[in-house]
DNA sequence: CTGTACCTTCCACCCGAATGGAAGGTACAG
DNA sequence: CTGTACCTTCCATTCGGGTGGAAGGTACAG
């Protein structure tokens, strides 16, 4: 497939594969006769990878170290496992720290619960919702 | 407390608190005569909060969401609620997502292990040290 | 053959989130 | 009363991660 069914497929700018070989995340595609570049399934498990471990805070240069380890069919050096370890290290990290902010929110929706159950008002206005627009533009 | 107490006890710079202020995530300080922005421990905290929602790969414009929800004695809306508990559903996407992540690094682990126990070949020499290094400079 | 949808490179610009530095005021120790 | 550590504002710059747009080539349908 070509670039643009690529980036379809896993929902990012056909930019942002053509910057992703660039700073040497992806290896350089395969070119038809006419220059444009060939993509298989493995890029876009690959793209989608990426996008994956971003979304989980991941650096772009964090990513590419995992990557270069998934790449390896070579055997892989002390360097490289320790590097790994310490990945699964800080997921565990985020995910405990992931679990302390969702139990904050959970105790605020309670609080809310409490309140709303207060029968002598309703929930028409919300004095939040001008605070909260109010200083930079919701995004939603 | 001043703004550099604040800052050096929750680890940013004071910069980032004059910022923070700008952008309205904290309110206006208080100010001495002179002057200077003066904190207490609920800012500490709010600050802290921020960081560490941050390192959740919250963006700045959520967070202040949830702070505005935070900060809402008053009666929370539905609105409010509603914005709530997306939070909380994304926050556990995000930790399913995580997990998966997990899974992958120990498998990729567990065969660099496999790899490793190869007795013909030592662990000295590692071609994707190389690889890492020459995209993106290494931050270690 | 022409349209249009897609591709190429290159260069510049955007956004979020700070951070640096200049120019100047303040607190307080010695 | 001077040093230095800290504070103020304002404006510019940085960095990561893209994205826009121009100028031009290509694939293929009609």
């Amino acid at each position: 497939m070509r670039i643009g069914e690529l980036a379809r497929r896993v929902g990012v700018n056909p930019k942002t594969v053509r910057y992703y070989e660039n700073i040497g995340l992806l290896a350089s595609a395969e070119r038809t006769s006419a220059g444009y570049r060939v993509y298989g399934e493995g890029d876009v498990d690959r793209v989608g990878f990426i996008k994956a471990a971003q979304r989980l805070g991941m650096r772009l240069d964090e990513i590419a170290e995992v990557l270069a380890l998934r790449d390896a069919d070579t055997r892989p050096c002390g360097y490289v496992r320790r590097v790994l370890r310490e990945h699964v290290v800080s997921i565990d990290d985020r995910i405990a720290e992931l679990r302390r902010l969702r139990t904050q929110l959970v105790d605020l929706d309670a609080r809310a619960e409490e309140l709303a159950a207060d029968p002598d008002v309703g929930s028409a206005s919300c004095p939040l919702i001008d605070n909260v627009r109010s200083h930079g533009d919701a995004r939603t």
